[in-house]
DNA sequence: ATTCGATTTAAACGATCGTTTGATTGAATG
DNA sequence: CATTCAATCAAACGATCGTTTAAATCGAAT
């Protein structure tokens, strides 16, 4: 109430409330997860959840907010960092700065489920979450894009990056490939190979500028 | 009961509750619909659902499988045609094979839609669903693209299979990339976008076999 | 005309849902 | 010590959930 911010007493019910509801949550999904299981698991009283969330799409979004918003800081401070130099980028550092700091300093094991689950709730629920989160990370990384590759079509290059979006969200549900077992080391390899795998499928056709070296990778594997 | 097999007097109803729970499922989500409100749309009694499918999970399998199945046939299809001919594939040609049915003879204007959400629900809906529905098609296909990229470590090929099926479920659930209206040519367009994307993300590096066609877009990304 | 199985129906089952209420706690403030 | 207020609590609110029951209805075969 005062213009001192106010802090809460009991910081400990609402983080075991958050991360009762990131388990839960990722694991059910949204609407399959009851206030009473959150409630239960964090061992907090259930009238807490709405006390300190207001509603359960409130805490949804806290839940989410925690964990996606210093990987965004991180994104954007990054692709600036390029950006203030004077060169052209490749796209291999634009991704790079896009996907890398999922798992640099990762802020949360259990971020990466977390955000596969959340994209896939249906529009309805994940509509003001992702527009929250997500508006400016995603215009700048397009806008940055558009500039290593000038001569693909908008209307393809907005398909392109569609489509990338979608193997990330694939990747961060399951973490690792159907079959196989996920390990921290299983994880990190498929960051990498969804940057090279971007990389091939964004630039498809077109002249890239700017460092050499991303084409080394190219040519080298190339027998 | 007999030999014969019985054909439902009046398969009006079931096939009412098909397409509402079609709807409604792909609106949102398997958890968030209630088969009360699937009945009100079939114009059906709350207690037909159960007669008909048993139970919600096994309403949300026939509502998959009605129109995923001859898909997957025309897919098997497609691809035992190819590998009848004696010559080696190329990749284009079975992620042809992969993607096309999805809009040649498309049974279903919803089936994207549908497929897009079924995916994306949690793990325990879609699980025996998926393993049903797709365990041959994943198979053979992964076999297919093996045999043309035979110099790819099979873990990388494994991840990048993961990252291809992403972009697809990612396409079919949005169906034009963000910001941009549905068409049935918008659709159309991002198959071919698929097509090509996934292409390029699974082959790079690797030197192609067969239809030389395929190497010429990749050859002249590096300048 | 009657029987019979398949289908539809109204009604209810017990369980669980998100949210709200009003009392109670307990530590900091004066 | 008295006051205050954020935090917690038990309890209940009305609504809705998936499923089941048992009677009613219907068409086709006997």
């Amino acid at each position: 109430m005062s213009t001192k911010s106010v802090q809460p007493k009991n910081i400990d019910t609402r983080d075991r409330i958050l991360d009762a509801a990131e388990e839960l949550f990722v694991e059910h999904g949204f609407a399959a997860t009851s206030l009473r299981a959150i409630a239960t698991r964090a061992d907090v009283n259930l009238a807490a959840t709405n006390y300190h969330f207001g509603s359960k799409m409130g805490l949804l979004g806290s839940v989410f907010h925690r964990h996606i918003f210093p990987v965004n800081e991180e994104r954007l401070k990054r692709l600036k960092a390029l950006e203030r130099s004077e060169r052209s980028l490749t796209l291999n550092e634009i991704l790079e700065a896009l996907f890398l700091p999922l798992i640099e300093g990762l802020p949360h094991e259990r971020l990466p489920a977390l955000m596969g689950r959340i994209f896939s709730e249906p529009e309805s629920i994940t509509k003001p979450i992702i527009e929250k989160e997500f508006a400016e990370v995603a215009a700048r990384f397009q806008a940055a894009i558009v500039k290593v590759l000038p001569d693909l079509p908008i209307e393809i290059l907005r398909w392109r990056f569609h489509l990338m979006i979608g193997s990330m969200i694939h990747m961060l549900k399951f973490q690792s490939p159907i079959g196989s077992e996920y390990s921290r080391d299983m994880f990190t390899k498929g960051i990498e190979e969804l940057i090279n795998y971007s990389v091939a499928g964004l630039s498809r056709g077109q002249n890239l500028q700017g460092n050499p070296d991303q084409q080394v990778n190219h040519q080298e594997i190339s027998k």
